[in-house]
DNA sequence: CGCAATGTTGATAACAATCAAGCTCGGTGG
DNA sequence: CCACCGAGCTTGATTGTTATCAACATTGCG
């Protein structure tokens, strides 16, 4: 059964442990609901918006689930492309990897977020999809759903909707990284975090990281020195405060103020 | 009526002037086709793969096409979303405003390419689309195309490939932006628009950039001086010949070589 | 013909990468 | 239970790439 945890207080606070796996996973609905209707998450997935005859039906072609363990991955580049994945419980990064073994993380998943859509197009996955913690997510069959959405507008809508907000997702990362300081990439990412998080019921203003230092300036184009200075200075001014992977946000109007509003 | 153009030789060789609107405008296709059927981006577009049948439906719906000119925007942030575009011909770039008037260009784009994606979700224009040349666009009236494609499958697939390779493309940008110095940068900038213009049936190794040192080295994440310098220098290095916008990849081969098979 | 926009090149400065050392914490084994 | 080991993190010193500031060249257009 799985531990429940409280809503708003994704960690515990007194003398936490610092390791990834002492930390709570991340798990937005404690009871580990299996269909559709009676998941937490329903509001946020593919499933928005269906009615609850439609989501009967969706809810048939999503019913198989996957437990992938920390450090395992989903599926790896170049595998063939058959079905998206819905992030249930856990958290993942999608890695590229180039022939000179250089690795670049593009983005992080959190819960209610969808897995394997930039692959619909090639046919083949391009990159790693690993997760950060043991993680659970639905496997939805992308031909049954492509079927399904057809005799289904609401289901069609919300892929177009799933797939268009990526694009968005990845238009404001190619802001950050192609128009900030290392400064602003970082507070820009807490901000994003802290949105993500409360979208899902946690507090906006504590949460902890599910990536190494490494993992993050990968992600932001930076070093993990680099983001170890700035968390450190971020800190002595009084913007954050920072112990390890537990992040308290304490300034939020000054981290906007030095992303500057983009 | 239309200038004719050559294929494989975008601009002209001898003495040719600078200024943008002296060249040729990028039209793939001479004659001004208005049907789908005949238009020479069809194997591109979003009709790509429909029958004679489903086409001449798709055609009704695409049939109003619109002219932007050089500067002008197709659409505008904060606009509300309810048409894709289709660029016919021409050149346009995505530019995202900051509240401080600091631009960020997210994308280029070329004939065949879709515009108007990333709206889709949040129901409004992030980004600005302005025209880099005098263009054309097909106005796609989204609710209309949804309900088509619900309808026809072949279209409704076309749909989610542009979508996911929308994403694609936007994630080997932010391979570019998040793990490349300039000079690799824009050798992957060279190949990248050189693959596109093949695609198009236009020379592989010679074409005519359509943007501003400027609004290159926006788009890169670097300045419009380093721009220029590294021009020089992959010119010295006998890499490319360039005069102003007129490129010419001399040694294909290389240029991946810096890239490093990202 | 001269002006405005665009592009080139040089000198200097700043930011972040690299190299290097040491610290913290948690897991493991004696 | 304690000591040690290693992954992950922090901090410092130095270097290198690219931004910034500045001057000048080119070209197309009015």
């Amino acid at each position: 059964m799985l531990q429940t945890i409280a809503l708003n207080q994704p960690f515990p606070i007194a003398r936490a442990p610092v390791r990834t796996s002492a930390y709570p996973r991340l798990v937005p609905d404690a009871r580990s609901a299996v269909a559709c209707a009676s998941c937490s998450l329903q509001g946020i997935c593919l499933a928005a918006g269906l009615s609850s005859k439609e989501l009967a039906r969706f809810d048939q072609l999503a019913m198989h689930k996957r437990k992938v363990n920390r450090g395992a991955a989903l599926y790896r580049n170049g595998d063939t492309f058959e079905t998206l994945y819905a992030l249930r419980s856990g958290a993942f990064k999608s890695v590229g990897i180039s022939r000179e073994g250089n690795e670049k993380i593009t983005g992080f998943h959190l819960p209610g977020e969808m897995l394997g859509l930039e692959a619909i197009s090639p046919g083949r996955h391009a990159y790693d999809a690993v997760a950060l913690e043991d993680s659970e997510v639905c496997v939805i069959p992308f031909a049954e759903l492509e079927a399904l959405a057809a005799s289904m507008p609401a289901l069609q809508r919300q892929l177009f909707r799933a797939l268009s907000s990526d694009i968005s997702r990845d238009q404001g990362l190619m802001l950050l990284l192609g128009s900030m300081s290392a400064e602003q990439r970082l507070a820009a990412f807490l901000l994003s975090l802290s949105r993500r998080y409360q979208r899902l019921g946690f507090s906006a203003n504590r949460f902890v990281l599910r990536m190494t230092r490494d993992e993050l300036g990968n992600y932001l184009g930076i070093t993990l020195e680099t983001v170890s200075r700035l968390m450190s200075r971020f800190q002595r001014e009084g913007l954050v405060s920072v112990r390890q992977r537990e992040i308290e946000l304490n300034d939020i109007e000054r981290l906007m103020a030095l992303v500057g509003h983009w």
